[in-house]
DNA sequence: TTTGGAAAATAAACAGTGTTTAGTAAATTT
DNA sequence: AAATTTACTAAACACTGTTTATTTTCCAAA
């Protein structure tokens, strides 16, 4: 019978018209703004429905924080497309960069915040930021397999790259680079700068 | 009169009271539990009265962070103790980590909420990291008038040596490292073993 | 020493939050 | 058409940060 399914796909429709609005509420109106009652006024429910679908706000904001990877992913398939490995791990770190200071919101949910952590099971591995980790593992793999890199471990080197940029843009997401006496357009040459001349060391 | 001058050392002792049991609530029951109505119970004075001595919620996290800041310089202090530059460096570096890595909450007031920077008036810089940001400062400026760095800008040494640690500590901290499949441990080996390796990339 | 006024502390309320419960309305099955 | 499952919601609960009006405490002058 057709219609358990049609109940099944309405139930669907209706998580992602939940964690659509959510999304959009998250970058427009910002975190402060984006509550229960808000997303429930704007999809027209009442906040209690959205319990229905969803167990806590926890597991809400790890549903938008895979949409958040889903949009990251779409700018490497953008913006990394170079065929030489290095080439391709500049791209990377330079779309990592430009993606943390055009969604800071976004960002801030992805690798900083504590609360979309909390809704994963015990002994089960993140894995939201699977596919964009292997594009850097993979960029990597490439450059060290030609032997490009002062690394040994591929592993050690996908983190190491991966914290120099998340430091590079949290720093100035979470605003301490205020520390350094210099404001906007100062602070987006600094961080290209940073990785450039990072990028520069880590090379044989 | 030393009546006047009385009262107004009755008030910094209520503020320190204040500052010392939210300094303490957020280290020990973390912050979660750490509201002002809970503050103003462990102090015994109502709610209402911490407004009389901090603006806001953000103003008294301010504060705290300003006392967790006091911390970390202690720990540089007891901590960083060699008179070779590259040396001095590495205890920095392993000194932060360390500090990151035993007080996660306070890491986290200090250079990843968004919460205690809404308090700092604009076009006013932020001051609370001033001292530790020197520590690192005085130390890349030692090492670069021997020119034992692969650096230009002092500037642009401080604020990448600093991405690189707040990187793999902050990703630590908000639990971001599951991404690699490894536990306790075996993280923290990872993390210094990054730090290494950094240090020895970055010396000429 | 009593009284007037300033200063300090608070009770109670406001507007918001995430979440649960009990009850209603709609859709499906019998 | 009646019974039952499903979908939804109004209202409440226990919190949150913050403000206002009121009470208590303190000090100084009469």
């Amino acid at each position: 019978m057709g219609i358990s399914e049609r109940k099944e796909r309405e139930r669907q429709e209706m998580r992602t018209k939940i964690i659509d609005a959510a999304t959009a509420m998250f970058m427009n109106e910002g975190y402060e703004k984006t509550s229960i009652r808000n997303i429930a006024e704007k999809i027209e429910y009442s906040p209690a429905t959205l319990y229905l679908y969803y167990k806590d706000k926890d597991e809400l904001l790890y549903e938008v924080q895979k949409q958040a990877f889903s949009k990251l992913e779409e700018a490497f398939a953008r913006e990394v497309s170079s065929t030489d490995p290095l080439e391709r791990l500049s791209q990377i770190c330079h779309s990592y960069v430009h993606f943390g200071k055009d969604n800071p919101e976004m960002y801030d949910l992805m690798f900083m915040m504590q609360a979309p952590m909390n809704s994963i099971k015990e002994n089960e591995p993140w894995k939201n930021n699977k596919d964009s980790f292997i594009v850097l593992l993979d960029c990597l793999t490439a450059c060290m397999e030609k032997d490009l890199l002062r690394f040994d471990d591929v592993m050690l080197a996908a983190f190491s790259v991966w914290a120099m940029g998340h430091g590079l843009v949290s720093l100035n997401v979470s605003c301490r680079l205020q520390a350094m006496n210099m404001t906007g357009a100062n602070v987006d040459i600094l961080i290209t700068t940073a990785i450039d001349h990072y990028l520069k060391q880590i090379r044989k």
